[in-house]
DNA sequence: TTGGTCTATATTGTCGACAATTTTGTTGTG
DNA sequence: CACAACAAAATTGTCGACAATATAGACCAA
């Protein structure tokens, strides 16, 4: 399920992992508290490879640390999904921008067959579309800006934490809505080279996707 | 020199804080290696306190390590400022914008004072401005955004990169440039409530300065 | 009952030692 | 001389124990 490359090398790396893994899951209740000694048992590892996981976490934003007292899971509130795709917006928006000034002409057509074949598999339900789908269209984006620096801010913080949103309010199934053309749209303007125009739709894509799971989220409470 | 409020309480922030300083200040150089053992010593604390704070280091991009070898400084290179330089662009763009909407009137009136005072400061001369007067402006506006996630990416993790790039090619001076009225401008279209603007003169603003600062460091090389 | 202080308990912070891995240097062979 | 295999040293990864701090509960006084 994780499309990015991560390969846990040490202990404490796949600690970190599973534990992510388990609080972006729901696994973990969000809001809850991370004991140490607890996670450390259940785990199978010392408090120290715990702890380097929380601590990894925080700097996520996916768990909360108060010094001498603990860390807690964050807790999913309608402000933090707004503040999270509002840098969201902005981050992936600049990552549009980019690739269209960098992403080589073949990485272009192979996002090009992408979206057919996404269109192959949804071609006559009204519903667009898988998450899985999504998520490999906005990384290649993400990559296709060449930033390392925002490639990391993104699939190494901003990413999980949105998974964790949608993920735990429900929103895997499929999304009714024009999500696919608006893909193709921002494609296009890739594929024109025009990054200003990329970068606005992507800002406008995400925008519909926020008030989408918003719109989830105050109805579930 | 540390305008963000940041509190050391425990021995690891501690460590933490003062190795960031000097990292940023050069004082380590940039691309150097961070031996865990000879940190230890310097910094009178355990070699865990010293993992932990450059673990936290990783994760503001200011040291890369590498599983069972070490880490290292980052080096200092023109494609890292501008990966750096784009990622803020589409931070602060966005931080500006959402602080036309959520500053206080109050706030944009201080935010007034502010620039007023730095006008009297450096009337008369044609040079705009220490540093510290800068990062106040640009720190006020991104509190300004209220948005946490966002307050937190540039505070704990840009801004201090930009500082090291500053510092380390000798930036400290003042900056010849106009500045002081991109500045005024961008105040402007805050107190009109107009984040569109003040999103487009800030990252206008920041692509010169951007521009600014690459030049020395390509007449430096 | 309410509020405060003190004690006991539990949790986090810190440390030094050991294990695992990488790097360095040495030796031998072609 | 070049290169491969091996041994030794140095560095990082992991662990369990102890210290410092915060939390929970008991006890007492108003």
């Amino acid at each position: 399920m994780t499309f990015f490359s991560e390969k846990p090398v040490t202990n404490a790396d796949k600690t970190f992992f599973q534990l992510r893994k388990d609080i972006v899951e729901g696994h973990i209740a969000s809001g809850s508290k991370l004991s140490e000694a607890e996670l450390s048992t259940k785990y199978s590892v010392s408090r120290a490879i715990v702890r380097e996981a929380i601590n990894r976490l925080e700097s996520c934003h996916i768990v909360e640390r108060k010094a001498n007292v603990g860390a807690r899971v964050v807790s999913l509130t309608p402000e933090g999904l707004v503040e999270l795709y509002q840098v969201r917006e902005s981050l992936e928006g600049m990552a549009a921008r980019l690739a269209a000034s960098h992403m080589s002409d073949e990485e272009i057509a192979d996002l090009n067959m992408l979206l057919n074949e996404h269109f192959e598999e949804v071609k006559g339900s009204d519903s667009y579309y898988q998450e899985a789908g999504d998520v490999d269209f906005h990384y290649r984006i993400i990559l296709g800006s060449k930033n390392n620096h925002l490639i990391s801010l993104l699939t190494d913080g901003i990413y999980h934490l949105v998974r964790m949103y949608r993920v735990q309010l429900g929103m895997t199934g499929p999304r009714v809505t024009t999500a696919f053309d608006e893909h193709k749209h921002i494609v296009q303007a890739i594929s024109n080279r025009d990054g200003e125009l990329a970068e606005m739709l992507m800002r406008r894509h995400i925008l519909y996707s926020k008030s989408n799971i918003e719109l989830k989220l105050i109805n579930r409470s």
